[in-house]
DNA sequence: TCCTTCTATGCAACTCGTTGCATAGCCAAG
DNA sequence: CTTGGCTATGCAACGAGTTGCATAGAAGGA
């Protein structure tokens, strides 16, 4: 139960209600776990009844209400807890390395576009962490000295941003693989 | 429905059994697509039924009997539609990034430990990857000329290993960003 | 002989995650 | 004044994935 854990580190970054979560796991959180707004609000309200969190009704002008959650004590002792207990090492999921393979039973050419998209939103993601960084990290306008929840902020966005950089330069390498095996078999 | 098509290209790289699968998802496909056994054969039987996939029930000496699937004009047929369709850009899921942002509201130190086996199984795998790469494509015993089925999974390999590479140079740096937040603020 | 390990298959229950849909207030543009 | 977009919350149904358990033949060691 990850997305629980996330919540809890995200409440106590900043509390906040279901929507600004949502719009959280599109960008900072989001960049190592995503979740829908469904699954958000579905576990915010599991987590409160399980006293986990606290909610404040907030009626707010030229707006619909909403519903501000943080985070009470058993919430943070459970995720004290959770930091002790040792998790499993990652397994990745690459979608694109299943089609990769499976190209040897079509035309490799066919996934060249494909490849080429998957690219460019790597490409705008890389963009995207580095802006973020020089904004509240390297930046002249960034705190100094960073406090320890920054520095452990930054070095997760220094792993987004190696993992962008990484992932751009392969799929290079697999645009180089996929035109040369297209040309020496070209399309039917 | 990816791990459908993962398991077409298995099958087309070379029939097998459900339990020859789950061994396969241990190694080779399973380093970009994680499956259990139960998973596979739940879905290996709904494809039969779907008729992408054919059976046939083999008995073995000194072994119990097996079913041997192999994929079929139908299957073949999928998994070429999949190809054409475009996918969405993995979304990471990296639950120790969550952990290291949630130290920040505990003490940075109680993860070390943690990261440090991480990285010695990040460590392993690159290991095993390399030596798959040099028993199979770049070894004196690798074909010569590789065919189009084997420069994409090498292209896929290469893929495993930046990623290895470059997880293990990340949590470098994260262990000496926790270690230096340690010492600063050592614990209590 | 008994215990463990490996091959081989499967059910049942559950949790996690996705998709589609619905509601509702407010704002701005056409 | 209607349409579309943004904030804000939620239900229902489904599909994907995990965990625990069960079965069973054969091999090999204590």
């Amino acid at each position: 139960m990850a997305l629980e854990h996330a919540i809890l580190v995200s409440l106590l970054e900043k509390p906040g209600s279901g929507y600004e979560l949502a719009r959280r796991f599109e960008r900072s959180i989001g960049y190592f776990w995503t979740a829908t707004h469904q699954q958000i609000y579905r576990v915010l309200k599991r987590m409160e009844s399980e006293g986990l969190l606290a909610v404040r009704e907030m009626s707010q002008q030229s707006r619909p209400d909403k519903k501000e959650y943080s985070v009470v004590g058993p919430g943070r002792t459970a995720l004290s807890q959770w930091l002790h207990e040792p998790i499993q090492p990652e397994s990745i999921r690459h979608e694109l390395a299943v089609k990769i393979r499976g190209a040897a039973f079509d035309n490799p050419s066919v996934l060249i576009r494909e490849v080429e998209r998957h690219r460019q939103v790597h490409s705008d993601r890389l963009a995207h962490y580095q802006a973020g960084e020089l904004r509240d990290f390297t930046g002249p306008a960034a705190a100094t000295p960073l406090d320890a929840g920054q520095e452990l902020q930054h070095v997760v966005l220094r792993g987004g941003i190696a993992y962008e950089r990484m992932t751009i330069a392969w799929l290079d390498d697999v645009l180089a693989t996929l035109r040369r095996l297209s040309t020496a078999h070209p399309p039917a």
